[in-house]
DNA sequence: ACATCAATTAGACACATATCGAAACGTCGA
DNA sequence: TCGACGTTTCGATATGTGTCTAATTGATGT
């Protein structure tokens, strides 16, 4: 696992990227289906009571605080979850 | 370090306090001083530029989020972190 | 070209919350 | 008892945000 070093402000896009229940949800069932390939976008809003609008509210949270990865390929979208980025937020709560 | 096992609404009240960046300069404050006799609040105040009101406001929450323990004596009030919470967090969420 | 479908964007709304000033409360020393 | 001091509570305000509907974009198959 490579090692990251957020700043400040990552961190803090992080922690509240994490402070809504939902998308704590949609990184979950990311990480679970942990293929290289990627979960589709359609994929989660099958599992999640919301709108697409909304999902892809979160998901551009996800990406903005680095805990996710975007992968468009023609009309779909494919998450992974970034796993060094929450890994170095554990590392930030761990030396509090 | 004691093992805590944590409810998802105790969760997301810990995802929650540890949003706000202020509260997390906090909890590093009380950590570092963290002798057993907890650090006095009046001492925390005297770090952040903020009022006594919003400064009781943010430790209610971290205490609600079972992050630190208020020990009140007299007119102070000491604060302790309560590290097998934050603990128990990151253990959260090292099983996403 | 057209219809269909996945995803995004725009705009609106309701609700949460970080912050403050002012007032109240409780403790302690004079 | 009185005043000072640490803390809390109250009420108000401004900002942030999760959610929706509707409209838009972009790709795909017929």
């Amino acid at each position: 696992m490579e090692t990251v070093q957020l700043s400040t402000k990552e961190i803090q896009l992080i922690a509240k990227a994490l402070a809504d229940p939902r998308r704590v949800e949609i990184l979950k069932q990311i990480g679970e289906g942990c293929c290289d390939a990627g979960l589709p976008c359609s994929n989660i809003r099958s599992c999640q009571p919301v709108t697409a609008a909304t999902l892809s509210h979160h998901m551009k949270e996800l990406e903005r605080a680095g805990l996710i990865e975007i992968a468009r390929e023609g009309k779909f979208a494919n998450l992974k979850l970034r796993r060094p980025t929450l890994q170095a937020y554990m590392d930030y709560l761990k030396a509090i």
